[in-house]
Order: C-alpha cells, then sequence, then structure tokens
DNA sequence: TTAACTCCTATCAAAAAGGATAGGACCTGA
DNA sequence: TCAGGTCCTATCCTTTTTGATAGGAGTTAA
C-alpha cells in the first residue's frame, strides 16, 4: 500500500513516514509542500495523498483540487493541527475522502489511512457529530449565525459598513452585532474581539 | 536515557516518542499537558524534558518556569510549530536548554536531544544567526522597534491612549505610528494590522 | 556642517466605532 | 394566544480612529 504524507514540519514527516513505514505493507513517500505533493502524484498512484492544511502552497482548500488533479482522482485526505470543524465538512465537500486532526492517536491513525486507502470516507467521531448542537469550538458557543458572520467580518479587518454590504443588513446592525459580540467573547473592542477569534482558531 | 516529551497533538506525541524509541538507548515517557509533564517530572528523574510551546498550561513560558520547577534542575527544552525567533530567545533567557523548531528533521531532532541531555544548549543555525541583521520574520520587516511595540499594542487589542501609556509617549504619536504601521503591513485598519501580525506569528 | 533619517509632538478635520435605548418582525414553546 | 427569544432597524450622543500637514529633537553619514 502506498501513501504520500505532505507535510511542512520535517519533523512531522519524519516521525510519522517512520511510524508508518513500521507497518510491513505500508510504503510512505513525502513531499514538503504542495508543489512537491503533486509532483510525486503525478509520478506514481498512491493508494492515498495525505496534505496537510496550512503547508506552502494549500491556501486553503485551494491545494486540494490541485492535488486531487495531480492524484488522478485516487483519495487525497486532509490533515491539520488546528483543525476546526467547518474546514472538515468543506474538505469533505471539495471531494477530500477524510479528515484528520492531528489531536488523533497514531494507533488509530493507520487504522484511518487504511479505511481511506480503501475508498471509504473517514473523520472522526469527535468531528462526526455535526449533526447535532455540539460547540464544536468552545468560543463559537453561545454566538448566533449572525454574530459569527459578523465575527469573520472582523476577522479581515473589515468596517461595519462593509460588513454591511457583505450581509446586506444596516450598518447599524453590525454595530449592534459587534457589541454583543464583543460583551459575549469579554473583549474590550473589535480588534480584541477578532484576536480571540484568531487564537481559537476560528476563520 | 529517559526523555519526556509533552505535547497536546496525540499524533505529535505518539509518532515522535515511537520514533525516538527506535533509538536503543532512549526510553521516552509522555505527557499531553503541562500538568501531566510536571507530574511525571516530579515522580522520574529525566535527561531532557520536551514541551511544546502552545500546549494547554504552557501560557506563554510561564509554563517553561514550572516544568524546570518540576523537573529539579533538569534539562527543559521548548518545541514550537510557528517557531518565531523572539521566542527562542526568551526561552533561553527564561532557561530553557535547547529550542527546536518543527520544520526540524527527525534525525537531527535525535542529535540534538542528545546535545541537550548531555546538557549542552542547542538552538538549530538558523537562529543561531541571532547577531546578524536577519529579517527573522518577513513581517516585522521594515517595521522599526516603536512600531513593532505599538503593533504589539494593537495585537492586544488596546486603544490609542492605553498603549501611549504604557510606552509613555503621547496619544497623537501612537496615532502616527499606527497609520504607518498599517501602511507598511498594507492593513486597511489596525484590526487588520493586529490580523496580519497575529497571522504571521508574532506574538 | 549639511542632508537624510527616525522619532516625537502638535493641530485641524472627517470618518468610524462604541454605547444606550426603543420598537417592530418573526419564530417557538407553553 | 401569549411570553420569550433572536434578529433587524432607528435615533442620539460620545469616544476613538484615521488622515493630512507641519515642525522640533536627535543620530548618522557624506
Amino acid at each position: 500500500m502506498k501513501i504520500l504524507i505532505a507535510d511542512d514540519h520535517d519533523l512531522v514527516r519524519d516521525t510519522l513516514s517512520a511510524f508508518m513505514e513500521n507497518e510491513p505493507d505500508i510504503q510512505v513517500t513525502t513531499a514538503a509542500d504542495l508543489d512537491g505533493a503533486c509532483e510525486e502524484a503525478r509520478k506514481t498512484l498512491f493508494d492515498l495523498i495525505l496534505l496537510d492544511y496550512s503547508m506552502p502552497g494549500m491556501n486553503g482548500l485551494e491545494g486540494l483540487s490541485k492535488a486531487m488533479e495531480a492524484g488522478d482522482g485516487r483519495p487525497v485526505a486532509i490533515m491539520s493541527g488546528i483543525a476546526p470543524k467547518a474546514i472538515a465538512q468543506d474538505a469533505l465537500d471539495a471531494g477530500a475522502i477524510g479528515f484528520l486532526p492531528k489531536t488523533m492517536g497514531a494507533k488509530s491513525l493507520v487504522n484511518a489511512i487504511r479505511f481511506m486507502a480503501a475508498g471509504e470516507t473517514f473523520v472522526p467521531v469527535k468531528f462526526m457529530t455535526a449533526e447535532e448542537a455540539e460547540p464544536e469550538n468552545p468560543i463559537a458557543k453561545g454566538l448566533s449565525q449572525r454574530e459569527l458572520e459578523v465575527l469573520s467580518g472582523l476577522c479581515r479587518g473589515l468596517s461595519n459598513k462593509e460588513i454591511a454590504r457583505e450581509l446586506d443588513l444596516q450598518e447599524v446592525t453590525i454595530k449592534l452585532h459587534v457589541k454583543t459580540t464583543c460583551r459575549k467573547l469579554n473583549a474590550k473592542n473589535r480588534t480584541q474581539a477578532a484576536m480571540i477569534a484568531k487564537e481559537a482558531g476560528l476563520f
């Protein structure tokens, strides 16, 4: 079974591949960025391609599409250290065969890899509870949908006016949401709210 | 040789320890957070304690002191995935025996660990070039010392007035620095500047 | 010394953000 | 149906931020 691991952290890559190579039937190839991964994928047909989410060239999930193309239809999965749940869903929607948070144990990882190499979609149970009203991210807890949308705007440094345009609302309404969001996040102002969201890996 | 690895990512911990255990003379103990690490450190005398920089309980370099205390003088090193250079220096200043970015290869890691377990300070060459005028962080490039200090305030969501008090300057001066900093970072406003700095791993 | 540079301060003015309060629309569960 | 919730809008007012422009202090290099 051939798998390709792409991660820009040498340490992660080395130890991960060393660990996988302990499995008798697994052969690991590695790459340090998206371009390298695509190159390998074009040379060899892998049973599974593992991409780090925050790796040079990835640019969000854009890199996923490129890798899927280069992999010529072979299963591609996303790994991430921060692992916001929304991204797992997005990755699956974009055609990924699975999503692996780095908080997973190495043993379960091997199982997950076998699973995905067999063509089955894999996402850890924690992420499968998408249907339930899980707090997904402790920070997002207590924030309404609207407030999250506004917070997203804050994180991009948009003004109230710009957020209003984007969400097709009045500026005053945004001001209200900003205020309540700040209160809920225990932030003194919009900048602090944005930093808190960023810190929490949200967005 | 006994070493303790503390990292909240199961995957990193498992593969790292599995890799280290391949070395005939190395025994690895692991912990998932700072408290766990301190507990282990009090039970056993390790030759080296490796702490992830962004791990529950660490709170910057506060956790380093706690671990050093718990380790009763045994060498403690900091690992980090994002690895801003300033933190490496701070870690050493705070008494760490070394600093390991996760961009290191696994082989060099083993060497570094042996080195540090022997009581020698270790920091990768890339970080040793501290004396030279290295851009350390591409974002920080072009920003003056003052501007960095102001940017730090922005990242904490402080108002101009608060930053002025902190730096013992007039508010107008801060306004100027904020403006030029925004221009240099290509940010539209203070919030965006803060996000850019955060994104770059600065602060 | 002059020139160029950074850093600090100042004033004037416009835009944006922050805070309080109030009312209407809508949904949902009792 | 009614009460309670969220969401949207509005007005009024204060504070903060942003922008433009200008000058003084200090350092460094030609």
